[in-house]
DNA sequence: GTGCGCACGTTACAGCTTGTTACTTAGCCG
DNA sequence: CGGCTAAGTAACAAGCTGTAACGTGCGCAC
C-alpha cells in the first residue's frame, strides 16, 4: 500500500476532473464518483485511503452519506462544500468527517489537508511500527522501554548503550529461553558475518554479553539474570513482569 | 508464557517422581500422568508444552496414545523407552513424536532434549521477532534487509552505517508519506533528547538525512528520493517494490 | 583425581559511527 | 530586495563496537 487511493465525490463533472487531474498530478490516485452506488462499489471492489466527499449531490446529501459510511467504514474523510457558515462545518464533523474544506479553495491547500488526514490515519495504522512503550520489571530492576533507562533495585539509575539495550530488550522478550548466538546476531540485526577462523560469527555476542553483565548483574562474575548455556547460547533466566507505560 | 509446562506420563511411580522431581529441579513446571484420562484432563485444563511420554503404559500403549493426540494437537512429545532398537525408534517417530529417548537415560540429557524441542517449537511461534527478509526495490536500486546491502543501479554496493540503514528502512517502510523529524527519531529508538535551544531534538536527523543522500541520491545536492517537506519532514519520493528473499 | 581441550570471560585497542556545533545556503514572506 | 527561519554541510570529539589476544574454568577421558 504505497500510493494513497482517493475517491472524489462530486456529482459536478467540472469540478470531478479538476480535482482528480490535480490529485493524479500529485502522485495519487483518484478515483472519480458521482453518486453513492459509484462510492459503494469502489468502497466494495478495492482499497480506498480517502474520501473527498462534496456535500451537495443532487438531491442527496452528503452529510447523510458520510454518516451511512461512518457506520460501518472508517475511511477517513473530507468533506468540500460551499456552505462554509460554522453551523454548517459542525454539521459535518458531526456525522464524522476528518476535515471540512469550503469551495472554492486552493489546490495546493486541498492537497496539504489530504496529505495531512492521510498521515494521521495511516501512523496509527501500520505506518513506522510502533514503538515499544512498555515497562519490564525483573528481580526489582525495572527497564523502561519508552525511555531506554534501566534503573537498579537500589534506584541507580544505569545507562545503556544501544547496542546493550537492544540485547536486554531481546532478552526480555524470551525470558527463560535459551538463545542462539546466531539468535541473538540475528535480533540485533548484526549482518552475520562470519569470523575468518571456523568460528561462524565471531565472538561479538559474547563480548556484548560481557558488558551488559557489567552494568547490570551485582557480580559479573556469577551472573544471575544473563546466564550462559554452555554449547548452546545464552537465557536469560529470571521472570519477566511487562507493565503499559 | 514463560515457565515451560511439562507433563510426564508414566505408569511407574518411582520413575514419574524421579523425572518431576528433576524437572523441577530445573526450572520447569512438571505435571504427572499415568493415564491418558490424566493426559486428556491436563491438556483440556491449563497449558502444557511439552509432553515426555512413557511408551509402556500398563497394557496401554505409548505409540498408540501419541498418535492420537498428534490428530488433534501439537503438543511437541518426547517418547521414552526402554525398546532402543532401531525399529523401535522409527516406530516412535512414525507416530509422531519428536525426539525419542532410551531408557536407561541420563537426567542431563534428557533436559538437553527437553530444552531443544522447547527451543525448536517456541522457536517457530512467538519467539524473537522474525526478521524481515525481503527485498526492496527503488528507482534501479535494490537493499536487501537480510544481508543490509544496497546496490545501485549501476550495480556497485554501497556499504551503509547502522544508522543509515535504519532510516532507510524506515523510509522504504512509508513511502510517499511525509515523516516528521519526531517520527523518524521514534522509529529509530532516539531517546527523544530535547536540544539545548528550542529546536526540539537537535539536528541529528537532518544530518542523518544528509549522510544517507551522500550514499544513494546521484546528486545530493538535488534529491531525488529522500526529498524534504518544509516545515514537516522528509518524504521518500519514490515508488518502493517489495520482494520475498 | 588429574590433565587436556575447548568454550567462554575479559581486556585492550583501533576504527568507525554518531550527535553537536557552527557556519553557510536556500526558501518564503513582506 | 531584505530579513527571517529552516535546512544543508563540514568538522570534531566522544563513545560505541568488533577484533584479537590472552586468561580462566568447565567438562570429559583416562
Amino acid at each position: 500500500m504505497t500510493i494513497p487511493r482517493i475517491l472524489v465525490v462530486d456529482d459536478d463533472i467540472e469540478m470531478r476532473q479538476m480535482m482528480t487531474q490535480f490529485l493524479h498530478k500529485h502522485g495519487t490516485i483518484a478515483l472519480p464518483a458521482a453518486t453513492e452506488e459509484e462510492v459503494a462499489a469502489h468502497l466494495e471492489g478495492g482499497r480506498v485511503d480517502l474520501i473527498l466527499l462534496d456535500v451537495m449531490l443532487g438531491d442527496e446529501s452528503g452529510l447523510d452519506i458520510c454518516g451511512r459510511l461512518r457506520q460501518d467504514q472508517d475511511v477517513p474523510i473530507i468533506m468540500v462544500s460551499a456552505l462554509s457558515a460554522d453551523h454548517q462545518r459542525m454539521e459535518g464533523y458531526a456525522v464524522g468527517a476528518d476535515d471540512y474544506i469550503a469551495k472554492p479553495f486552493n489546490p495546493e491547500l486541498l492537497l496539504a489537508r489530504v496529505k495531512a488526514v492521510l498521515h494521521r490515519t495511516r501512523r496509527s495504522s501500520s505506518l513506522v511500527h510502533r514503538r515499544n512503550t512498555k515497562t519490564f520489571t525483573f528481580a526489582g530492576w525495572t527497564y523502561d522501554a519508552k525511555h531506554n533507562e534501566a534503573r537498579a533495585p537500589s534506584g541507580v539509575q544505569v545507562s545503556l548503550s544501544r547496542r546493550e539495550t537492544a540485547l536486554l530488550r531481546v532478552l526480555l522478550a524470551n525470558p527463560h529461553i535459551p538463545l542462539t548466538r546466531e539468535e541473538i546476531a540475528a535480533a540485533l540485526d548484526v549482518t552475520g558475518e562470519a569470523g575468518p577462523q571456523g568460528d561462524g560469527l565471531g565472538r561479538a555476542i559474547d563480548v556484548l554479553v560481557g558488558r551488559l553483565r557489567a552494568k547490570i548483574e551485582v557480580d559479573p562474575k556469577h551472573p544471575l539474570f544473563l546466564r550462559t548455556e554452555r554449547g548452546v547460547g545464552y537465557v536469560f533466566a529470571v521472570d519477566v513482569m511487562e507493565h503499559d507505560r
